[in-house]
RNA sequence: GGCCCCGUGGUGUAGCGGCCUAACAUGCCACCCUGUCAAGGUGGAGAUCGUCGGUUCGAAUCCGAUCGGGGUCGCCA
């Protein structure tokens, strides 16, 4: 080794020792006589002194520049009492090199290492290895190594065991759009990167592995966004002989953990809250709502029946829903943010935003007048509005009332500061409906996925009014994101062909589709259950980045393709002959 | 695929029709400087404003196209 002893862990008990350093040159101050280099490793960052009395290493000193890998031989001292810095954990030593050899120079870096300046991202992913350079990246990476070795022993010790699943599978023609990998050697034929190892951790159970988890990469060819990208990682687990509560018991109990040891934000509640689909719909509506803050939606159907505002009688008498949002201390708000908020809820499919700000003695509000007083009355009793709040409705069907009031409660929510970035508010989401109508093609679909299983209770309603039929399913989300989900599989053929059935497959296309996972569950395949739980997403909720890319080290970018490898890329015309491809001029 | 935003020295920004032979900060280079830690001081080099085309007497500045990037809707079982 070049080096005995890493930058980040010097401290006053290793006061006159002797150590070998390696690194790279953080940053330079040379006064002309002495020079002070922080040399910064992959631990962290300490002091050099140069001082002029050691011409020739104090010559090296003057001649190194920022981000050139170097080596020193040198002893450790305690600072002084005025120069001790307080804002460098190591900042009560410093080393002074007798030796300073230069292992390798470097041009000007394209951008900061040694501050954390914003800089497009674009040339940071370009130069990855430089950005990865920069202590703040860095911590992340390393974060997400600590997170998931805990995630492994924390398995390993409860027996499950880590086994690795094909990344070249049978493509099939569910969900997103699959990676496709041609086959050279059956020209015509292709391989897709698996969307999660969903089947094959089944097929898992049924082999009597009872215990699995993988962290495993899975690949969907869809569009990204800033939590998206086409590969991501997930704990993927699975397990025999278990119910729902089994499995979330100890998905909790490891995700407490981790907050507690990984983060520094204070746990909203654990063990997490329990919320069921409908009343998270009515409530927030959507399964994934941020319970960081109240601003719940209120029914004001009752209290508006009558009403002569006619784009509440007419949402109501097509079977529509009016709710509201008191916004509390908020009658104030300006004409121009309620115009913003207006076209928000717009942007969810509403029609417009009715509001009432009850402000001294008088309301503000353009629907006031087709109200009686007895409707704003109840309208007032009913949210539960206070002098100085405001209250917002929309009228529409249910599905465009929740979506356009759940996009003005999450803007509420920012614009009131209400998204406190040291709560970490993990719940679960229970009781999804095991399947929904795609009136567009016509047919039933998995409301998560097609071997979701449902408890007996629900079977009748499969057969009389399918939509709803509840499930098995259960996610985990935190501060308004998904962060993973599962269910408690079907576990024996006839379920699994009717519930196939229902979604629109033929017998022969079951067979032809998923004809491995039917066969496999007639040879006495156990009762399981287990979860997906995206690694990168819970990364980005302990670290507090809303940009994927952040937490993880050689990321795509939003467009698609890699800018540091310049992937993808043509090919070789001899390459695509061999696999039986031409491309379309 | 639709929509929105961005593209100026190495980096981050300003300039938004003539005052721009492009400004500021930082970085870079040289010199001075023995206690700094975003060191300080003096001096210097460095961009024709993503690309192409158009409007205009005149364009970084207006228009169109295009490329690249970011966000979002669709999409994401």
């Amino acid at each position: 080794m070049l080096k005995d002893t890493y930058c980040g862990t010097l401290g006053p008990s290793d006061e006159g020792k002797r150590v070998r350093l390696a690194g790279w040159v953080h940053r330079r101050r040379d006064h002309g006589g002495l020079i002070f280099i922080d040399l910064r490793d992959s631990s962290g960052i300490v002091q050099l002194v140069f001082n002029p009395d050691d011409v020739e290493t104090h010559a090296v000193g003057h001649r190194v520049r920022p981000e050139w890998c170097i080596t020193v031989e040198g002893t450790v001292q305690r600072r002084s009492d005025e120069t001790v810095n307080p804002n460098l954990t190591t900042g009560a030593v410093e080393v002074f090199p007798s030796r300073c050899e230069v292992l390798n120079e470097s041009p000007t870096p394209p951008f900061y290492i040694n501050e954390p300046v914003d800089v497009d991202e674009q040339l940071r992913l370009k130069h990855r290895y430089l950005d990865l350079r920069r202590p703040e990246v860095a911590e992340v990476i390393r974060l997400r190594h600590e997170v998931v070795r805990y995630m492994r022993n924390f398995l390993s010790d409860r027996g499950f065991i880590e086994v690795e699943t094909p990344t070249l599978i049978k493509s099939t023609p569910e969900g997103a759009r699959d990676f496709l990998v041609p086959s050279r050697v059956r020209p015509g034929q292709f391989f897709a990167l698996p969307q999660s190892p969903q089947i094959l951790k089944e097929l898992l159970m049924v082999g009597g592995v009872e215990r699995y988890f993988q962290i495993a990469r899975c690949y969907r060819d869809e569009d990204t966004r800033a939590n998206r990208v086409a590969e991501h990682t997930q704990l993927d687990m699975e397990m025999s002989f278990v119910d729902t509560e089994d499995v979330m018991g100890l998905v909790e109990e490891l995700y407490t953990e981790i907050a507690w040891r990984f983060s520094t934000k204070k746990l909203a509640a654990s063990p997490f809250p329990r919320l069921d689909y409908h009343d998270a719909m009515s409530r927030f509506g959507i399964d994934r709502p941020d319970l960081r803050y109240g601003l719940e939606f209120v029914d004001i159907g009752g209290a508006v029946a009558g009403s002569g505002f006619q784009v509440f009688r007419s949402a109501l008498d097509g079977g529509g829903q009016v709710k509201a949002i008191r916004v509390p201390g908020k009658a104030d708000t300006t004409r121009r943010e309620i115009d913003e908020l207006t076209e928000i809820a717009r942007s969810g499919g509403a029609k417009g935003l009715a509001y009432i700000g009850f402000t001294a003695g008088e309301l503000r509000s353009p629907i006031a007048k087709f109200l009686s007083e007895a409707e704003v009355a109840a309208i007032r009793a009913q949210t539960g509005a206070q002098e100085g709040d405001l209250v917002v409705a929309v009228a529409d069907q249910p599905a465009t009332v929740a979506t356009a009031l759940h996009r003005v409660r999450d803007e509420l929510g920012t614009r009131m500061g209400l998204k406190d970035a040291d709560t970490l508010h993990f719940a679960w989401v229970t009781g999804f409906p095991l399947l929904e109508w795609r009136p567009e093609e016509n047919r039933w679909d998995a409301t998560h996925n097609p071997f979701c299983g449902f408890p007996e209770s629900e079977r009748a309603k499969l057969d009389q009014d399918p939509g709803t039929a509840g499930s098995y399913q259960y996610d985990i989300i935190c501060n308004g994101d998904e962060l993973g989900g599962g269910s408690v599989r079907i576990n024996n053929r006839a379920d699994q062909e009717k519930v196939l059935a229902m979604m629109g497959h033929s017998p022969e296309q079951q067979q032809e589709r998923f004809g491995v996972i039917l066969d496999a569950l007639e040879y006495g395949a156990p009762p399981m259950g287990g979860v997906g739980a995206g690694i990168d997403r819970l990364i980005m909720t302990l670290v507090g980045t809303d940009n994927i890319r952040d937490v993880i080290a050689f990321p795509k970018a939003s467009s698609g393709g890699d800018p540091l490898m310049g992937a993808p890329s043509e090919v070789d015309p001899a390459q695509l002959a061999e696999l039986g491809l031409a491309l379309r001029p």
